[in-house]
DNA sequence: TATTGTTATACTCTATAACTATA
DNA sequence: TATAGTTATAGAGTATAACAATA
């Protein structure tokens, strides 16, 4: 395997920047729409989306609320909804009597690996088809989208 | 400016292209859910979703619920919104007359241009302020999404 | 009798306003 | 008095079941 790191390219011109980004943009969305619709039956999109948050630490209902946008009571509910499903468990704060900590069960857990496996499992058969060469544009495009995203 | 085109690559390992369809997947949600976030102060995403059907040619309901894959009183309420807002037109069928076609007005291909060009704004800007060689990446993943995204 | 579209009704997710308990 | 969370209530979007008009 050789790979040529000398190779030097023009920066793209405005309009041709306009042009990538549509199209990019187009192609990021239609990913994300497909997947989305290929591991949407084990788990409501929003309970994934809190979930998600759970997974390196317990939150109260006030910091979910914030990081995902909507307001307090539609957090209060949707925590329920995930209790009465068995994905989280409600802890009541020992320093501030007022707070309320979210946990993530065992159950939660299996349930996030399982459809993260179904999505990826859609991604890799089409990346699995590719080109050597398209996958090696495709890992490094990955590595520029996530730093994109992250800006 | 030059490009080397006959730089070869070996296939990538089973896990190799788990761990790729992975990151790559993450990113392009990412990057959907910002540019969303971007522009959805115009027009609810249902609406603009179905709007976007009727831009090459008006349709039923029945055929608006079947591509947007949702039931026949749903679309029934989408179009009666979207007739609300001024944004498409009923007219009764002529050659059988339980039809009805659903068609855009002006100002919903107004709306519909003034929403893409913020969300292509956003990635604009991002695509901007990236280096040459990154463009240069950016430009072929943008075709071999658009291939995994159409397969 | 089958099909196109609508209306009736109910469930879910969202929001704002009002309330309880604690700081 | 301010804050964390919940409850009360209402507004969208979705669904299934029942209905009207037409084929």
């Amino acid at each position: 395997m050789t790979a040529d790191t000398t190779t030097s390219y023009a920066a793209l011109r405005p309009s041709a920047v306009s042009a990538l980004a549509g199209e990019l943009r187009l192609a990021c969305m239609r990913i994300s729409r497909r997947v989305r619709y290929e591991s949407t039956d084990l788990i409501a999109p929003h309970h994934f989306s809190v979930m998600c948050r759970l997974e390196e630490s317990p939150r109260t209902p006030g910091e979910l609320a914030e990081i995902e946008r909507v307001s307090a009571p539609s957090m209060t509910r949707t925590v329920a909804g995930l209790v009465e499903l068995g994905y989280v468990e409600r802890t009541p704060g020992t320093t501030d009597k007022r707070q309320v900590f979210v946990a993530l069960t065992d159950d939660a857990r299996k349930v996030l690996k399982e459809t993260r496996r179904k999505r990826d499992a859609w991604m890799s058969v089409r990346v699995g088809h590719l080109d050597p060469e398209e996958q090696a544009v495709l890992l490094r495009a990955s590595e520029i989208l996530t730093k994109v995203a992250n800006e």
